[in-house]
DNA sequence: ATCATTATTGTTATAAAGACAACAATAAGG
DNA sequence: CCTTATTGTTGTCTTTATAACAATAATGAT
């Protein structure tokens, strides 16, 4: 038996929920598939599926095994796919994932660099900052805040990620400068929101984590929307550096100093990190994106 | 072409460095070992293997595949074993491995009673503070103080492995009874030896950690040797709270309290994990045995 | 240079999978 | 309630793929 084929077969059926929509996408007879798994389901000794002739059910064995099957048959073709392209030229769609800030500040200028020097690559890039599941075939390169979620992920340090505190000159001058963090109560805050949430302002004191988040004036996920409410005083921002160094640079916004360091997380060293699966780096065209960026990006920042 | 079998066709060749021994395994001749490693190459538009008729050499990208198709066939292995011992009797070898103080402290007497109850289950034990390969074909079961290595392996917390300083009456009495953690460096010092090394005796002072341990006098990874030592007033001895208990009852050592809490890590619970492969937990004989042991140990400790 | 070992190649036999047709079961529609 | 279309299974024939066996070629060791 071609326990590859069976497998395939079996889990397309799943997938469709039906023989003959699945042996359409194969190409072949529905009795060739019928066969197929039932040859697995005798070398397995169990029902993976309850059929009728109307309709197929899978049954709860069958699901795990579907799981399982499905993530084994992704990396198969990964592997494969990685052995293929071993000695081409870089070329083909990739697939690139990143933050909406990182993206439209840094990456995307970047990539036109990128795509002059490998025209034979197409860019499929997409910023979000909901993290979409490196490793099935979503994509193939992401950049987040996060560190790496799995240990077949590998994740390259770009950059520092640290969160600082800035206002327009106008606001301090209205509203004073504040000093200690416990004066933070009496200011506006403007808020970044992470994919878990509007991130608090914490500062270590004496060993405690402190909340001394300034009551809330406007949140989002868009920096540089924030960035402007800030450069027309409507408060204190908190956001990574590099999103803010442009406005610090015209003296549009000015980096606040406290008594103690606030920050967005207790986590010490927050990072933007550029993730790819390991083995997807024999691939040429995520060998040399990966190489690109991690290179560019850690020249300049 | 029947790319599963060409797969481990071409897995035992590169483990072998021969198609003659490889076709061995397989009782085949080595002529069908040929055939579907070159199919699997051509499919594949790469040299795996670099043949001479007295060598095999594995390529660069030979080796890459190979590492990556192990894991897959390994992963397959155990998803078709799980799915066929689905509704089996709970039997067959069952692998576990254990720290060696928890083993002779808890896990054998356990063991003894589930003995009983599964007879069809043949217990391969093995003590050992090295942590085995959870994932290969090695344990089924691993109990370790560390945490889960990937996201493939769940992890159980069975109990609490607080480390804490005990001494005998009588060392307290020649020796007087340290109050501050400062005082320690007058007194002797017995390490438990974890597989990073003796561990240091660590505490929080203001925020800040301090190494607070006091002069070796001796370091073992045997706890009833350390503790005996501390027993004959020795020094003190840090050590995980079940491993000291029956001592303590026994009224042979005494805890010692400090002005400060002494740990050996900055880690806050250190606790006794219960491994095993999620995807072994459908296989009767480890489910029975999580569930078993699991259930013993949160009940006792 | 010779020999033994090892991989490959050609040929045949056998087993496995696909194609097509026929059949059985069931849900949907009038 | 009966008819009809859909869906999955089974039987038979054909095609394809793999193993077996024998023979050949290549290569490292003596």
């Amino acid at each position: 038996m071609d326990e590859l084929r069976a497998l395939r077969y079996f889990s397309k059926v799943v997938e469709t929920g039906s023989f003959t929509k699945a042996a359409k996408i194969f190409s072949v007879p529905p009795s060739s598939l019928s066969r197929r798994v039932a040859d697995l389901e005798k070398s397995l000794g169990a029902t993976l599926l309850k059929r009728s002739t109307r309709v197929v059910k899978v049954t709860e064995i069958g699901k795990t095994y579907h799981d399982q099957i499905e993530d084994i048959l992704n990396q198969l073709e990964q592997s494969n796919e990685a052995v293929r392209s071993y000695h081409a030229k870089p070329m083909g769609k990739l697939r690139i994932s990143s933050m909406v800030g990182f993206g439209e500040r840094i990456l995307l200028d970047l990539l036109d660099e990128f795509g002059q020097l490998y025209p034979e690559i197409i860019l499929d890039v997409s910023l979000s900052d909901e993290l979409s599941a490196l490793g099935r075939d979503d994509v193939d390169i992401a950049i987040r805040g996060g560190y790496a979620p799995n240990e077949r992920v590998q994740a390259i340090r770009l950059m520092s990620n640290e969160f600082i505190p800035v206002a327009a000159p106008g606001y301090l001058e209205k509203m004073g400068t504040p000093e200690s963090v416990l004066e933070l109560q009496q200011h506006m805050g403007l808020y970044f929101r992470t994919p878990n949430g509007p991130s608090p302002w914490l500062c270590e004191i004496k060993g405690q984590w402190v909340d001394v988040s300034p009551p809330q004036v406007g949140i989002s996920n868009n920096g540089k929307w924030l960035a402007s409410k800030a450069v027309h005083g409507e408060g204190i921002v908190m956001a990574p550096r590099w999103m803010l160094a442009p406005y610090m640079q015209r003296g549009e916004l000015r980096e606040l100093f406290f008594d103690h360091v606030v920050r967005i997380s207790q986590n010490a060293e927050l990072a933007v990190y550029l993730l790819y699966q390991k083995q997807r780096y024999l691939v040429p065209k995520v060998k040399v994106a990966v190489d690109f960026l991690v290179a560019r990006v850690q020249a300049k920042y």
